[in-house]
Formats: C-alpha cells, structure tokens, sequence
DNA sequence: ACCTATTTGTCCGTATGTATG
DNA sequence: CCATACATACGGACAAATAGG
C-alpha cells in the first residue's frame, strides 16, 4: 500500500492517512478481507507516531471500511459497498438543508437522531 | 455539572464520561449554549488526562451535543428544530443507509462530503 | 492594529491492559 | 504460555482559533 504524507499539509496527518486508505479500499486496491500493516510496522515506516495510525484506522473503522479486533489487526470489511442510489438521497437532502440555511453540525444531529 | 468516575470500571473513562455529560444535557440539567468546563479544568477536578475529557468531548461533538471550537470552548448545542420538509428528506435517506447497511459515521461522513 | 490569555487540535512519547492466535 | 496487535490512559509540546483589552 502506497501511502505518501505530507508534514506541512493543512489537513492533518491522520486524515491523510485515512483519506488515502479509504480510497484504496473504495477503488478495490486492497481487497475484502486483506489484513493493513499493523499500526506500529506502518507507524515506524512512515515515521510518524502509532497514535495517528490508530486514530485513522479507527476513522476508517467508524465508517465501516475496516474491522479492528485486538491481536488480530486491520482487516478490510467485506463487500466495498456500492452506495447507489443513496449518494442521490443525500444529494437532496444536502440541497434542502443549504436551502433552509441548516448548518453541516444541526444536520449530522438530524441525521443522527432519525438513526435512532 | 457532577461526575463520578469509576476507574475500576470495564467502561473506558471516556465512555462514562461522555455519558454522563451526555445525560445532563438529553434531561435539560445544562441548558443549550452554556458552556461546559474547559477540557484542562475538568480534567484537574476530575484527576485523569486532558486527552480523556478532550476525547468525550468530541464524541458528544460527533453527536451533536456539543459545538468545539478553539479559544472559545465546549458549549451545548440548541436542540434541534422542526425543520419541516428537511424531515421527510432525512427519513428516506436514513432508510437507504439502514437498507444497505450503511453504518450511522459513514452516512455522516458521505453528507459532509456532499455539504462541500 | 496589536498583543495577550484562553482553549481546543494535533502530534509525539511511554506504559499498561486485553483479546487473538 | 507466549507473541502479536489493538485499546486506553498518562504525560508533554507546539500550533491555531477565539476573545478581550
């Protein structure tokens, strides 16, 4: 896995980690069920510390990408999901929510709470 | 705000932290837009990490609970409104996740994308 | 416009716990 | 029992946004 970080990026080191793995699984580059380089191995390769690893798998986790499980590692979920045609649901909802001048944070607690 | 801790607890610090923070607000005892205690302070009456407060607290971010923000602190967020037609939106939205297994931070992350 | 204090955000380092194999 | 590897928590440092004088 080809993971290239930049130190003096704005966005932060985790969320280029996690951005950039994410669009390995998504585009299939890292199959279903393959293990990621334990936190500590791809840590000292990178050179950054194993906290922002975890933090990004954690991340990646969190969105349903990964699984972590204790002395096992980071194994790709199953089936890469095709969203379909719920990337047009959000469209909409996106679009009335802009309309009605609902800010991204009421809209994630909206979003949250109809989850429930 | 009163918390108890139980560091014998199987639940992580953060985790009872979070809910306890998060009870408070759900039953109305802080109201919406006070602040709660910067993170070092309760971290000093409470006697664990800042990390531990800071990490409840963007839990109850990600919630929606709470807003963070640099040099201004962690304050209530105002309950969230009837927004009308936005509802609906989000209702069928909400249902395609859950159809398709689209775990709640995933569909977060997918309208935050969408919402730039 | 400037400076200072406040407060969260990120990152590093270290230690210990705990589930897995 | 033992090695692996994530999970939590502690500590410290500096950056960046905010607010107030």
């Amino acid at each position: 896995m080809l993971i290239r970080l930049d130190p003096a990026s704005a966005t932060p080191l985790f969320d280029q980690l996690a951005g950039s793995i994410r669009a390995s699984i998504i585009s299939g580059r890292v199959a279903a069920g393959e293990r990621l380089p334990a936190a500590r191995d791809l840590a000292t390769s990178l050179d950054v510390n194993v906290h922002t690893i975890l933090r990004a798998y954690q991340e990646l986790r969190d969105e349903g990408l990964i699984e972590l499980r204790r002395g096992r590692g980071a194994i790709v979920a199953s089936a890469p999901r095709d969203f379909g045609d719920l990337t047009a649901a959000i469209d909409s909802v996106v679009a009335e929510a802009r309309a009605s001048g609902v800010p991204p944070a009421a809209l994630a607690a909206l979003i949250r709470e109809a989850y429930q």
